[in-house]
RNA sequence: CGGGCUGUAGCGCAGUUGGUAGCGCGCAUCGUUCGGGACGAUGAGGCCGGAGGUUCGAGUCCUCUCAGCCCGACCA
């Protein structure tokens, strides 16, 4: 991609009604743009590190043997009136009226539109577990949308349901789930850490949240070094500085960023909805039902959140935009048809570049190049061309090295 | 939903006791620059968030309203 024709180019100074970090550097660098309060528009850049988190997402649920689909937004009341959430949730959905007198809801989540899909599909135990997720766009009317893409009312969200038909197989899946997610956040460059939280309207058992530690996070977890244990401080009764419950350690206070979260169902969708199957007694059965979320949008958010210096991102290389950012200094024809030659030899590498090719001063693009965050960037300039070399520099290391044009095809497919 | 702050050019801001709107950045054109947000010149760009009121006259005062941000509450 030839920067000269990305559209979103950078702006300086953020708007001042953002304040937070994710939402002003991902305004800075051209990723998103706010609409309303809660709802932003991904431009070009943005929207491929959307999407890289989103293919992510859809390799591990893959691998846990889960299929992927694609559910309405548009949903009737009567399908919530099955399980009495259309009144339980009425501050949270969004509302309105169809046709005639029909009510519609925009979906907030999924339960009632995917026990609906399963009990008209399902009838036996030998097509049983079923795992289906899908990655789509949100609606909360959130009582108030803030922290940039960190809680909006309009957001991405993977989600999934598992359908079993024994409590242990549900369990199994469930732990394979969370081994799934702790690998899928490590690869977006998270540090998740699992915390026990409340069920919700859920279940009466603990949920599982997915928490990244971070100073701007709006929970707070209690937690000990010494072992995996980690509480949401709503239901902890431990504070800090007791001992940990599990082996004896200290308890520790951080505050958190919950970018996923998974919940035993039980039977409480499909009891009330009649989504059962016949089990090998001929007997009828509600399935037992997991779900299990994480919101893409959000995960981009807290990725600039702890990943950033006072410059600008710092891209993970799994889910940057561009592999490579080319920037050429100078604007003299020889660096120019240099670094087109090199551009065009990257691309054809198969290496997705971001080639900066403006009739712009050096401080202007470098400042852009360390505002964007992308992991490499190869720098030609005269400077470098005398030495028939490239300037190489990962981000968020301060030493550059030169390295030789020829050999840098190389060095890079390493 | 309570509390606080803010709405003036695309963005950041100034605008005095009420007298008819300005600066910086950005944008356009020209010239000089070219490894850390260079410089000069010229130019375009405004329903002062909206409605109502006070006044000879409102960006400025009053009332209402809408929007955005922050702190709470909420968070399926």
């Amino acid at each position: 991609m030839r920067q000269s024709k990305l559209f979103g180019k950078t702006i300086k100074e953020a708007a001042k009604d953002e304040i937070s970090l994710n939402a002003r550097l991902l305004n800075r660098g051209g990723f998103v743009e706010k609409l309303m309060s809660g709802v932003y528009s991904y431009l070009p850049l943005g929207l491929r590190v959307l999407d890289k988190i989103k293919n992510i997402v859809r390799e591990e649920m893959n691998a846990t043997g889960a299929m992927e689909v694609l559910m309405p937004t548009l949903q009737p009341k009567e399908l919530w009136d099955e399980t009495g959430r259309w009144e339980g949730m009425k501050d949270v959905m969004f509302q309105f009226k169809g046709r005639g007198d029909s009510d519609i809801g925009l979906g907030c989540t999924h339960e009632e539109v995917i026990t609906d899909l399963v009990r008209k599909r399902i009838f036996s135990y030998k097509e049983l577990p079923v795992s289906l997720y899908q990655i789509q766009d949100k609606f909360r009317n959130e009582p108030r949308a803030k922290s940039g893409l960190l809680r909006g009312r309009e957001f991405w969200m993977k989600d999934m349901y598992s359908f079993h038909t024994t409590e242990s197989d549900f369990e199994k899946y469930y732990d394979e789930v969370k081994l799934s997610y702790l690998q899928l956040f490590k690869r977006c460059g998270l540090d998740a850490k699992i915390v026990e939280a409340s069920g919700g309207i859920f279940t009466e058992k603990f949920s599982h949240e997915f928490q990244v530690f971070c100073e701007t996070g709006e929970d707070t977890i209690h937690y000990c070094r010494e072992c995996d244990f980690a509480q949401n401080i709503e239901i902890c009764e431990e504070n800090v500085g007791d001992k940990c419950p599990k082996c004896g350690g200290e308890v520790f206070e951080s505050k958190g960023i919950e970018v996923g979260n998974i919940f035993p169902l039980e039977t409480k969708y499909s009891g009330a909805m009649n989504a059962c199957f016949t089990d090998k007694n001929g007997e009828r059965k509600p399935m037992i039902m997991g779900c299990y979320g994480l919101g893409p949008s959000r995960i981009m958010g807290t990725i600039v959140e702890v990943s950033h210096d006072d410059k600008g991102i710092i891209w993970p290389k799994e889910v940057a935009p561009f592999a490579v950012h080319l920037v050429a200094l100078g604007n003299d024809e020889k660096v120019f048809s240099s670094a087109d030659q090199l551009y065009d030899k990257l691309v054809s590498a198969g290496m997705e570049v971001l080639y900066d090719d403006r009739e712009e001063s050096a401080g202007i693009k470098l400042g852009d190049s360390d505002l964007l965050g992308i992991p490499m960037r190869i720098v030609i300039s005269n400077r470098t061309l005398e030495k028939n070399s490239a300037e190489i520099k990962m981000r968020a290391e301060e030493n550059a090295e030169l390295v030789e044009l020829d050999k840098l095809l190389e060095t890079i497919k390493e």
